[in-house]
DNA sequence: ATGTTATTGTAATGTTCGTTACAATAATGC
DNA sequence: GCATTATTGTAACGAACATTACAATAACAT
C-alpha cells in the first residue's frame, strides 16, 4: 500500500476511502483484471479462423516484450507460488484463474482436433495443463534469461508439442 | 524467523546467538543447501552408466511426492518469483543456481549425444534450459495439481522432448 | 569443585507497514 | 451562493515482526 502511495502520489488517506476493503481487496481487483483479459482473449479465439495459431502467437508474443516485463511476470502465476501458507483465498483464486484459461485452451483444441486441423495423439486435456505448465514455466524463466532469443526457442520448443 | 522460533521452540535469543547474520544469512544457508543437493546429484550423473534417465526418473520423481511438499514446491525457483524487486542478492545467488544445473544438464547431454545415445537433433543447451523451465513449470503447476497422476503424465510429455 | 564460557528464555526495542482519525480542501446539488 | 457531501493530505495508531539486551541456566575445562 505504502508503494502505491508512492507511486501514484495518492495519500494513503485518499487510498484507503475510494477502496474499501483495503490491501487484500486491491489485490483481488488486480487478479479479476486478468480475468477479463481471459475473457476477451476467449471471443478472440471463438472469432478467430485458427485459434491454435493464435494461442501460439500469443504465447511467443511473451519472447518480446522488455525485461522489466519479464522481470514482473504474471501476476497470476506469481500469486499461486507467492501466496501459498499466506493467503489461501487470493491462492485459489489465482488457480482457478489458470484453471479457466487451460479450459478455454482445452475446448479450443478439442474444436480444433474435431475439424481434423490438430492431428497430435495427445488428448486435448493433457495439452491444455500443458500451455498452463509452460506458461509458469517461462513465467520463471523469463527472469533467469530475459531474452527474447532463448526465450522464443524455449517457447517453440513446447509449442511444437501441440504439433 | 517467529514461525522458525515456533517451529523449533528455539527462542528469538537462541536463533541469533548462534546464527550471525539473522534472517537473510539463514536464507542464504537454506539456499546453499540445495547447492549441495546439486553436487551430490553431479556425482551421481558421473557415476551413472545411464545419466539420461538418472535425470528423467528425478523428474518423475516429483510427481510421488506428497500434497504438502507440491504446496511448498522448490525453494530456489520459489526465490527467483519471490525476491524479485525484494532482494536482489538472493534472487541472483537463486538464478545461479539453476543455471549451474542447467550446466549439469546440458554437459550431460552433450556426453551423451557424443556417445550415440542420444538421437535428439535439438541442441544441448536448449534442451538444457528446456529442462530448467519444466522444472518452474512443475513448480508452479504442481500447486494446482497437486495429483501424481496429472504430474507424471505432464513431466512425462515434456520429458519426450529429451528422445 | 570452581571459575569460565556458551546457551537459553523473556522482555524490550526498533522498524516496517497497513489502517484510521481528522482537519482542510474541493466538488456538487439546490 | 450556500449547504451538503465527497475527496485529499498529514499525522497518528496499531499490529506484525526482526533484532537485541540481559539475566538465568547449563556446559565445560582445569
Amino acid at each position: 500500500m505504502a508503494d502505491l502511495s508512492q507511486s501514484t502520489g495518492a495519500g494513503a488517506g485518499s487510498l484507503y476511502n475510494n477502496f474499501k476493503g483495503g490491501k487484500k481487496e486491491l489485490f483481488r481487483r488486480s487478479l479479476l483484471q486478468r480475468r477479463e483479459d481471459l475473457n476477451q482473449f476467449k471471443e478472440l479465439l471463438e472469432r478467430s479462423e485458427q485459434p491454435i495459431e493464435l494461442i501460439k502467437n500469443f504465447f511467443l508474443g511473451i519472447a518480446d516484450e522488455g525485461e522489466k516485463s519479464h522481470k514482473k511476470g504474471c501476476i497470476v502465476a506469481n500469486t499461486i507460488v507467492e501466496m501459498t501458507f499466506v493467503d489461501e483465498d487470493l491462492e485459489k483464486e489465482a488457480a482457478q484463474i489458470l484453471k479457466d484459461t487451460e479450459a478455454l485452451y482445452t475446448n479450443t483444441i478439442i474444436s480444433e482436433q474435431r475439424k481434423g486441423n490438430l492431428q497430435s495423439a495427445i488428448s486435448a486435456d493433457v495439452l491444455g495443463k500443458h500451455l498452463i505448465t509452460l506458461w509458469c514455466g517461462i513465467n520463471s524463466s523469463r527472469r533467469i534469461y530475459p531474452d527474447r532469443n532463448i526465450l522464443h526457442q524455449q517457447i517453440e520448443l513446447q509449442l511444437q508439442i501441440l504439433q
